[in-house]
DNA sequence: GTCTATACACCGATAGAC
DNA sequence: GTCTATCGGTGTATAGAC
């Protein structure tokens, strides 16, 4: 068995994240995989035990990727205005479409999206208490607000990829005039 | 060609549905329908041309389905809190998971979504409308409104199906308040 | 570490009988 | 309207040579 940090691991997880994010987890197979990295199939399965275990490492790749880019860009002075930067610029929403599918039904990639998402919650919790002399207010708590902006970024971007922009300057403004209302 | 109002080719819409939200759109294949229906492959292709045809189908009757549901949950008396258990009693999350993972590359099933988001936007912000005595502020507009709900009615249910339930109910709470404050 | 070759299952779609 | 039968293609995974 090869290593996944080798540089023909890299390239095999490399080649499963571009083909999730532009043909869907239907087309992530072990021949498309050995195309895309230049090699036959068979090396796909030197490298990784099953379909199964690419899949997973694919989103950890992504995971750890991700949670690095949220701590590093949020600034002691502008928190709020980060966190949500950071949302509107994160993974493509359509290779994000396709982990939260498979995270449906797979068992192994259940408990990594579970773990990402809790992580970086938490993250952008300890970034809103700071923004927030007070603490948050009783009616608007720090996880609340990450849980909102997240959820409706997140939503932008999806709508954004298919073609609807619907009412999405209106929530960009508001967004942004809730931002700098918290922090100038 | 068989019709789709047919009694087999409602089977097949409904084995369709089932088969996504249990076993993800890899599994949507014209035997597992056929078996789901209890008869022979063959049969599919009598009721729908491609198999892309009956993933088109499919949306489309949730989509009507869920259109309908949302036009007569809506009371004249609590609107806004009538479309925000609309929205957290819509379809199944996983089965939308699918359905939106597709969408990124069907482009006939991309047009149907499209339609689909913008209507369900444009019934919520009418009944939005009446709510609001003066119409919306200036800085909460009806189609924030909307938008803000389906956002994150749509990660609460995803994430619960997911098993994530943190900041659930301090969202939830912060919400009923909105709605409460707004029709009492 | 990378390859050839292969087993076996399943895929979409079609021809054509009843 | 439903069936049997079949085509060519692709899927995961493995055996084993170099």
């Amino acid at each position: 068995m090869g290593s996944i940090d080798s540089a023909m691991g890299a390239t095999m997880l490399k080649a499963a994240e571009d083909i999730l994010r532009d043909e869907g987890y239907a087309a992530l197979t072990s021949r498309r995989v050995s195309e895309y990295a230049g090699v036959k199939q068979r090396l796909v399965y030197y490298y990784f035990a099953t379909m199964d275990d690419l899949i997973i490492e694919s989103f950890r790749r992504l995971a750890v990727r991700e949670l690095e880019r949220l701590r590093t860009s949020i600034s002691s002075n502008h928190p709020l205005h980060d966190i949500w930067d950071m949302c509107m610029n994160t993974a493509d929403s359509r290779l994000v479409a396709e982990f939260m599918a498979l995270a449906n039904r797979n068992e192994g990639l259940r408990q990594e999206v579970i773990k990402f998402i809790e992580e970086s919650r938490d993250i952008q919790i300890s970034a809103i208490k700071k923004a927030l002399a007070s603490g948050g207010s009783k009616d608007l708590k720090p996880v609340a607000i990450a849980f909102l902006g997240s959820s409706v970024a997140l939503a932008l971007n999806r709508e954004a990829a298919l073609g609807v922009t619907m009412g999405h300057q209106t929530v960009k403004r508001l967004i942004k005039q809730f931002c700098d209302g918290l922090e100038g």
